[in-house]
DNA sequence: AGCACGCCGACT
DNA sequence: GTCGGCGTGCTC
């Protein structure tokens, strides 16, 4: 600047700041300040802020109101960066969380995930650090003294100290404190002291030193303590899984281990992490499943190979998922983070966790569409997991193994060796490092179950009334019970009945949310009192009081009785969990409902997400089905996982449909692992067991494939499908969805992306496809219209570069009224 | 995401 | 004449 601009009547130059460094700041708020974040300055002579690093926390002024906000430090320089006004740094006011960082490698993954999935980089981090991790819940403090050192100590408190006359209790303290520290509760036992007064006053004359410590006390018994779990013997095809996975140790690959449903997954896992720690002591391993809570008896399996987190010296397994308490979560993040638990075994966000170091991840169950979060970030568990092995060890990367009976046609066609691999594999090449492990066959010589197809359409021409249990299903039914054995089936859909109808076919009203473009679905209350019943169905039934709810927004509405239009009495149809339950207990009287009401009885349990309000009742409601108090067990897809009951003689798939007619693509995948993981639930003992599978559609593919169990054969149909469309996994696929109250408005911003969409793939030739705007599927839900739109690439980073342009460009925003789905796993 | 600034309707 | 509606734009 030139010298004697700022004469008097000038502003004044801004002062400059006394920085020692700077900071790059990435703020926990929507600002998508890509890549890099803010600069802000780190003021000279501040101690507290030192030695800021990245992966520190800090709060920082932010806006014209200097609002301070809380953000990542995501990196350090001497210099700001050039771009940046110097006038315009702010100095960072302070830091969070002295005792807790985030390791600098998740900082990286962040920076990745934000490109990747458009999403501001402060949010990304935000939600690597669990709130508990954050606000340090469980966290106490230890404080511990000793005698201050005599004679030397110098000048004040030598001073003050002779100026108070000591008291019996205070020498008493000071002889029990001595030179070695003891813990505060302690001293006070020891010395005889009902209170902390006389240790304050000693403190105060400066006779007394204090120590303190954090100390997180939330409990770690989330994981079971372990039971005796020994090595098991494996199958040829398992040791060659494992002695490939071994192999890899040291580097980066990918393993699609697939294995049908009882072929010993679990045990490749366990017996690759023992070998892997012998080799390695300190090894860290990431174990990630889909929904924890749901899967105890796999944890458990892990804590009594390898040491459970609780116990005197246990230094193996530690969980994080939804279910810990927040105490018990930061506990177990603590452990990870300090290196004392090596082995983390979690639900998506575990991906997250903060092991010093990083030699082997395992994807368990990696097509479980609950890996991917519907929420910003919008990350994909498997990919970021498989993502951060590539980073892991200083870019050398570590080996991944993604273990599924039924893959996800993404990882399938990465990791298969012919003609059906994606552009992506082909491009890259056998250095992709995706392989194909395969366990075909059930271990110790089991069988996979017969499965047997039912004709719903001609078991309806053939008899009277409503049945959602076949003949055919309820003969085996009754049959499985006399012989002792235990039935499982499964119905994917909630409540009573899904339509309410006006029986008039001229009138043809049908009961709609009044606040989304979807059908009303009729819920029994589960405990009704005795004799309240009200006759609503056309067909005669008697029906408990209920209440009609919409699955999108979740209101909820009493049961007219009559329709509005015509007058008549309206009819209530469609299956559900719960009349199907109404059902089995009206041809089973011997079942009692509700699963070990009255002790000893025969029973059947319904488990979906009414009936099982929180993790402890599924919990119980599984404990239930593994003793065998419960008979059958009903229920939701959340029955279809990981439950390994050998008594489990029969599986029926109630509707094999209800996925198939979804408006998605994967409408078909979906439908193949529903059935194929279900029926892997039976025959897990000695008898091979029966699938009954009953569909209005025998004939359809997908499903005589599932009842085949052939997987390779509905793959390579269904590759085939996809290539012919230009249809993931051959393409990439991004969608954007604006909602609105006001329909014109949601139409106009996504006509607006569109716009510039199309003017930025024709720019940068990306050749990225972008589909003109639609209304969703379901146009309007909870009263907000949504419109979409999708891209298909090539490859990933056809997608990237064309979102990174429209991003940083302003727009394309994350926010209450637009989203931004990379890979999404659902279309509507 | 927040929060401030800014330009158009119903109140003292 | 003002208070305040929420549309628009910016945050080192």
């Amino acid at each position: 600047m030139p010298a004697g601009l700022f004469g008097e009547d000038a502003t004044p130059p801004a002062p400059r700041l006394d920085a020692a460094f700077y900071v790059q700041v990435a703020v926990e708020r929507g600002v998508d300040a890509e890549p890099r974040g803010f600069t802000y300055a780190v003021p000279e002579g501040v101690p507290s802020l030192g030695d800021l690093g990245v992966g520190d926390r800090v709060t920082v002024p932010l806006g014209r109101g200097d609002k301070p906000v809380q953000g990542f430090v995501v990196a350090v320089s001497d210099d700001p960066p050039a771009g940046v006004e110097a006038a315009k740094i702010k100095p960072v006011r302070g830091r969070l969380g002295l005792a807790v960082k985030l390791p600098a490698d998740l900082v990286g993954l962040a920076g990745w995930m934000s490109r990747y999935y458009a999403c501001p980089i402060g949010m990304t981090l935000a939600t690597m650090l669990p709130a508990s991790v954050k606000h340090g819940t469980g966290v106490s403090v230890r404080r511990s003294y000793r005698a201050a050192e005599g004679k030397r100590g110098s000048g004040e408190a030598e001073k003050r100290g002779s100026q108070q006359k000591t008291t019996k209790l205070q020498r008493a303290i000071l002889e029990s404190a001595g030179a070695g520290w003891v813990e505060r509760k302690e001293l006070l036992e020891r010395a005889g002291a009902k209170t902390a007064g006389p240790l304050q006053k000693l403190l105060e004359a400066g006779r007394l030193e204090e120590r303190s410590e954090e100390v997180v006390t939330g409990n770690l018994d989330a994981v079971a303590p372990p039971e005796a779990d020994a090595a098991q013997r494996l199958e040829p095809a398992q040791r060659d899984a494992v002695n490939a996975i071994v192999s890899r140790f040291g580097s980066f690959h990918v393993d699609l281990l697939h294995g049908v449903t009882g072929s010993g997954k679990t045990e490749v896992y366990l017996q690759a992490i023992a070998k892997l720690r012998e080799l390695e002591p300190q090894a860290c391993v990431l174990v990630l499943v889909p929904e924890i809570a749901l899967t105890p008896q796999t944890v458990g399996r892990f804590a009594a190979r390898f040491g459970g987190s609780s116990g005197p010296g246990a230094a193996g397994v530690a969980v994080l998922h939804s279910g810990l308490t927040p105490g018990q979560r930061h506990a177990h993040w603590r452990r990870v983070s300090e290196g004392t638990s090596r082995i983390v075994i979690g639900a998506r966000s575990a991906v997250f966790a903060p092991l010093p170091r990083l030699d082997l991840v395992i994807v368990d169950e990696e097509h479980d569409t609950g890996y991917k979060q519907d929420q910003l970030p919008r990350y994909h568990g498997r990919d970021v997991a498989i993502k951060r092995a590539a980073m892991a060890a200083g870019g050398r990367g570590c080996p991944v193994v993604l273990g599924s009976a039924t893959p996800a046609l993404e990882s399938y066609a990465r990791a298969l060796p012919g003609k059906r691999r994606s552009e992506e594999a082909k491009k890259s090449g056998s250095q992709a490092g995706w392989s194909l492990l395969s366990l075909p066959d059930r271990v110790a010589g089991a069988k996979l179950p017969r499965v047997e197809v039912v004709d719903l359409a001609r078991e309806r021409r053939e008899r009277k009334g409503v049945h959602l249990l076949s003949r055919r299903l309820e003969a085996a039914i009754a049959e499985t019970l006399d012989g002792g054995g235990q039935v499982v089936l499964l119905l994917n859909r909630r409540g009573y009945a899904n339509y309410i109808a006006c029986p008039d076919a001229g009138c043809g009203w049908l009961l709609t949310c009044d606040h989304c473009d979807a059908l009303g679905v009729y819920h029994r209350h589960d405990h009704v009192p005795a004799g309240r019943t009200e006759r609503v169905s056309a067909s005669g039934f008697r029906l408990p009081k209920g209440n009609v709810r919409c699955h999108h927004c979740g209101a909820e509405r009493r049961l007219p009785t009559h329709c509005p239009d015509s007058g008549h009495k309206l009819s209530v149809f469609g299956m559900g969990t719960q009349r199907t339950e109404e059902e089995l207990i009206r041809k089973f009287p011997g079942l009692l409902s509700g699963g070990g009401s009255a002790a000893g009885a025969a029973s059947v349990t319904r488990m979906d997400a009414d009936a099982m309000r929180s993790a402890a009742d599924y919990q119980r409601a599984l404990a239930g089905f593994v003793s065998g108090e419960t008979e059958v067990l009903l229920g939701t897809q959340m029955i279809a996982k990981g439950l390994d009951v050998a008594n489990v003689r029969l599986v029926g798939v109630v509707s094999a449909d209800t996925a198939l007619n979804l408006p998605d693509f994967r409408a078909a995948e979906r439908t193949f692992q529903l059935i194929a993981q279900v029926a892997g639930r039976a025959g897990r003992g000695r008898d091979p067991g029966t699938v009954i599978v009953q569909t209005l559609v025998p004939e359809d593919a997908t499903i005589a494939s599932a009842t085949r169990h052939d997987y390779a054969g509905f793959a390579e149909r269904e590759l085939g499908i996809r290539e012919e469309a230009g249809l993931p996994p051959f393409t990439r696929m991004a969608r954007v969805v604006c909602r609105d109250l006001n329909r014109r408005k949601a139409e106009a911003a996504i006509g607006a992306v569109h716009a510039e969409l199309v003017a930025a793939d024709a720019a940068l030739g990306t050749g990225v496809a972008v589909t003109p705007p639609a209304p969703c599927a379901i146009e309007r839900v909870a009263d907000h219209f949504r419109f979409d739109l999708r891209m298909t690439g090539a490859d990933a980073g056809a997608i990237q570069k064309l979102l990174a342009a429209v991003r940083s460009a302003g727009h394309l925003t994350s926010n209450a009224a637009m989203a931004v789905d990379v890979d999404p796993v659902s279309m509507y």
